[in-house]
DNA sequence: TATGCTCACTTGTCAGACAAGCGGTCAAGC
DNA sequence: GCTTGACCGCTTGTCTGACAAGTGAGCATA
């Protein structure tokens, strides 16, 4: 296709732009552990002298991994390497990535609505058996408490707390695919609660729910606090939605 | 930072490259269906005049949004226009991030299974209540059936069968979350089916099960179905791992 | 010692070049 | 008339060279 193609052994049967196999094989030293988290990167000239490919070729690899999230750009603005991505920002590609594909598909708001009760309810049944510690939680509620009617800050806390609950289930994977539900969902929900008649009257509305929540989770009462936040949640989502 | 910048009003508060806004842009505008699924990019020439930025831009652009799955490379070798992706498409790379994150983030292959079994439960049971059509189960049990010591024909089946039982379930986002788990947990698992000692008998066991879960459903036992596919899940992996 | 200047290096972007493949046109041959 | 083959333009993939702008380190000066 072009002129050197390299010291690369591709097969000829893998059809795939050079770009694309250089990424690649960025992406397999890096979820492998190769390079650690937090890396720069050296710079393209070196890469590209290192990997034999012209600089587009490199700079487009660079885009495609940091598309998927895998790297991250720095924060200067003109010598920022790219570093290899904290699970932080990658969970936020993945929960880009859902977004795009429940809006693409049309995923009705209520399919999604129902998978997080699924979940949250599962979390919060498993959190009452372990008894984590619970102390982000707590400390949610009370800045819920002390948000009065303050929307945003409520927001802020509210997402503190169902994160805390999803921490507490144990299980890893909870947080993650909760991250990428709510991206989905808030595309979906937009700012609802901004346009609730009395959101002072909602904000201590929803705080109480919270806490009776917290409450059975601390007493060790699944079952009651699963059912809690189910009603919770589709309640939350019944009265916002449309 | 290069010469024209073209007729981008943007505010000089929002400091990215002019690659990322424009895959921005696009990406709006496909997300938003302004660009129907599968319609075709203008060639990248074309893009480069009517956006006002240089090929490479474009082409960076276009790489980012591949990324993403949103475009999906066409299938001639040198002509090959970017289409809009469909959401097969664009959930595989939800699917390939989600990987991305659990490999990255380390999330025990148990913590996975245990999301599995949760999802796959809840869509069974619902199968149960509302009933749908299920011939593609039972398509797919036939050709496990029919896979004899063909391990990997019983794969294909086998994909099939838990696809169509996610599917029947009823809610569009679980689908969506199994494929995505599925990327992430055959990472961790490899091809643990050629590692069985006798796959023929394996196959045939897991055939058995497929057959009884199926049963449950058709006959409106939604508990049991739940509780048979949760064994079935936990173990087949509690064999297979490690 | 603190301060300011200069310079090398980096990224972002553009423009131009070429190889290879695909599709359509058009003429020659049956 | 229909098929076949050469040819030409367009497209993507890639490389190279260029330049603007920003950053940081080193160095000179007050």
């Amino acid at each position: 296709m072009a002129k050197p193609r390299a010291a690369f052994d591709l097969r000829a049967e893998e059809r795939a732009p050079l770009s694309v196999l250089v990424s690649r094989q960025l992406r397999h030293a890096i979820v492998s552990g190769k390079v650690s988290i937090g890396t720069e990167l050296p710079s393209e000239k070196e890469l590209t002298r290192e990997l034999g490919v012209g600089r587009s070729t490199v700079r487009e690899a660079l885009r495609i991994l940091q598309a998927q999230g895998l790297l991250s750009g720095g924060d200067t603005v003109s010598t920022r390497r790219p570093r290899v991505s904290t699970e932080e920002v990658l969970s936020l590609a993945a929960a880009q990535a859902m977004e795009n594909v429940v809006r693409l598909a049309q995923v009705p708001l209520a399919d999604l609505v129902e998978l997080r009760v699924l979940l949250e309810g599962a979390a919060v049944e498993a959190a009452a058996r372990t008894k984590p510690a619970l102390a982000d939680a707590r400390d949610a509620i009370a800045a819920m408490e002390a948000a009065g009617a303050d929307v945003e800050a409520f927001r802020a806390a509210d997402l503190r707390f169902h994160r805390a609950l999803a921490d507490a289930g144990g299980n890893a994977a909870f947080p993650l695919v909760m991250g990428a539900l709510r991206a989905a969902i808030s595309a979906h929900l937009g700012e609802a609660l901004h346009r609730a008649p009395q959101p002072r009257r909602a904000i201590t509305k929803l705080t109480r729910e919270h806490t009776a929540i917290l409450d059975a989770i601390t007493a060790g009462h699944g079952t009651r606090a699963r059912t809690l936040i189910t009603r919770h949640i589709r309640g939350f989502y019944r009265e916002r939605a449309r």
